[in-house]
DNA sequence: CTCCTTTGATAATGCGCATCTTCAGATTTG
DNA sequence: CAAATCTGAAGATGCGCATTATCAAAGGAG
């Protein structure tokens, strides 16, 4: 396999020019101190010979002999380029490609740990984790024990969503959840509606848990009272609203809110004139009964650039000092009113 | 940059197992020749001392040994992950990740070599290339003499789209645009139409040359006779239509062809019961009047997965035999007859 | 009992680069 | 004019791994 095929290297730049392979080096890096000094004279006879063989440095030689390689990692728990997950991982990919170029980083992504059991994993034997000068992490399913062992082998990584109740202090960049959902909340309070159902997915992540929290202390304070279902009852909804009178479906997600739109249109019901509506995420292109559905503008290109921000500034720290970084960020969603969430009307 | 913090080598493995580096390296690589022996009884203390320091190999060390890395580069001309570019690079990408996957290599982006004036350059000094086994180039202005850097370096690479005019050699997987193109306007031709436009970008890609050249033979052969228009005179296809009699408009892709129908739209010509339209390129996903359009269904994840299956195949052969190799290969775009080539009907 | 073969494993080497150390010769100082 | 300093550059070394050559000890043949 690689034949490895010889390309240029110092030496023969050295040979030409008739210096050594150090001189080329330092002429290389631009390096200058009072322990090595090139004339310029040199400087430019070594230059000429760099420019007439085209010389390009060996990035392996480079990174074995401890330099950084301007590559980062993107490692996602799901296939990230797939059709389904586009919609999730493109603007966030979209980012850090743009940040990766701003910034003239290459992107090496970890396709080859095959996805099982709809995870992948991160080591392996043959993990080329460590040609990367720091790696984020993408997914709803991180493993554990492969966050705590980043954390143990001080190796610069952010993780994307948050994750803070691993026992290692795991530097994230997240979306808070908690402060647009009780904004959603209270819009619906407002416009009357004293009775709501909660769609959602049963998972067990920390976003999905900021979401319920929001509705939970919600039904607590009397603002808003809420029935919890899960995603498995979506067609019992129109039966569950007539049950509990309740007048607004919340849904964790815009993809639920169409769903159950499906299902009380099916039964009957208008939407939202008769049931308002709304997502505690993305809503951009969702559109209910030809009107904006309620819900949140995620920032995820802002999001990728905050990620990657923090992740240059984790590589460029020296870990023994990375306690005294802020290695968690949280960003805030728009939350975007909506037209489908409308005045209870006394009936 | 990059403190480069210490990680377990084979050196410490061999002095926890009370062996030699070479040891370790031998039982790693499941080595067994006349000239190294290792006995079961070795083999498995080593692999136990593996297993507990959790060793991972370092692949700038294994690259720098002569070894294959198991790294594709991707490789595109303009930028890759933003929206307008999805469109058209998604499926590519989606196909890319999924053979990658499935033969278990990683994929590094070279998105470090920034867009400048539209197109990115390959080489730099610090180009990550090297560390690729092999590299898939994407987009529609490659630069030719980078291309013949690449062959005359003897560099395992794969072009996506035919590039068969440049001096060197270049491997490419290609769909081939002739075939589906005469078939579409033989199908213009056989419901009865005579007069039609073509609509172009103007570009001078091979593709592009491609449908023209299908355009202009069936012109030749008075199959169907074309008008060729700029796409800066699209506002202007109402009226050119009618002074040419014409009863169909083809364009070069079916994004080419809504503005058109835009334009013809507000003129007053219903499409496409007036006039028909039909485009030389990927439909999936458009729609003029609520009928599917005329056009091809480019095959993307076959044209990567291709790709790749080409790329493995110069890597794992030697340079000198890729002469012998076909390293050119085409796919077919299938028809898609849509519902907006209608028959003409005599005014 | 000596010589030849096999077994089991090690030391040495190189990949390409950056860096630390050394050193000869030129220049300045006392 | 000898000693101290500075200048310009080369030599040696290590990064972690694979590989080649080498070698001691054990076993077998005659």
């Amino acid at each position: 396999m690689a034949p490895k095929p010889r390309r240029v290297t110092q030496r023969e730049i050295a040979e030409i020019a008739g210096v050594s392979q150090t001189t080329v080096s330092v002429v290389l890096n631009d390096r200058d101190g009072t322990n090595v000094r090139i004339p310029e004279a040199t400087r430019a006879r070594v230059k000429k010979a760099i420019e007439q063989l085209t010389y390009v440095a060996d990035p392996a030689a480079r990174r074995l002999a401890g330099l950084d390689n301007q590559i980062i990692g993107v490692f996602t728990y799901e296939a990230a380029l797939s059709p389904e997950s586009m919609d999730f991982y493109g603007p966030l990919l979209n980012g850090i490609e743009r940040a990766a170029e701003r910034i003239g980083w290459d992107l090496l992504f970890f396709t080859s740990s095959p996805v099982e059991d709809g995870t992948r994993s991160l080591f392996h034997r043959k993990t080329r984790l460590r040609l990367t000068d720091g790696c984020v992490l993408l997914g709803q399913q991180m493993v554990a024990s492969e966050l705590e062992r980043l954390v143990a082998e001080q190796f610069p990584f952010v993780a994307i969503g948050r994750r803070d109740e691993t026992a290692a202090p795991v530097p994230y960049v997240a979306i808070d959840y908690v402060t647009p959902a009780t904004a959603l909340i209270d819009q619906a309070a407002a416009a009357g509606h004293q009775q709501a159902l909660y769609v959602h997915r049963g998972r067990d992540t920390p976003a999905a848990r900021d979401r319920r929290g929001a509705v939970e202390a919600a039904s607590a304070d009397g603002r808003l009272a809420f029935l919890l279902v899960g995603e498995e009852r979506i067609a019992d909804l129109p039966r569950l609203a007539q049950a509990t009178g309740a007048t607004v479906i919340i849904a964790e997600d815009a993809f639920l809110i169409e769903d159950a739109v499906l299902a009380l249109t099916a039964a009957g019901v208008a939407v939202p004139d008769e049931i308002s509506v709304a997502a505690l995420g993305e809503v951009r292109g969702h559109r209910i009964a030809g009107r904006p559905l309620a819900g949140f503008h995620v920032p995820r290109e802002q999001l990728a650039a905050e990620a990657l921000d923090l992740l240059q500034l984790l590589i460029s720290t020296e870990p023994q000092e990375w306690t005294d970084l802020e290695t968690r960020r949280h960003l805030d969603s728009e939350v975007e009113p909506g037209a489908t969430i409308v005045e209870r009307t006394d009936s």
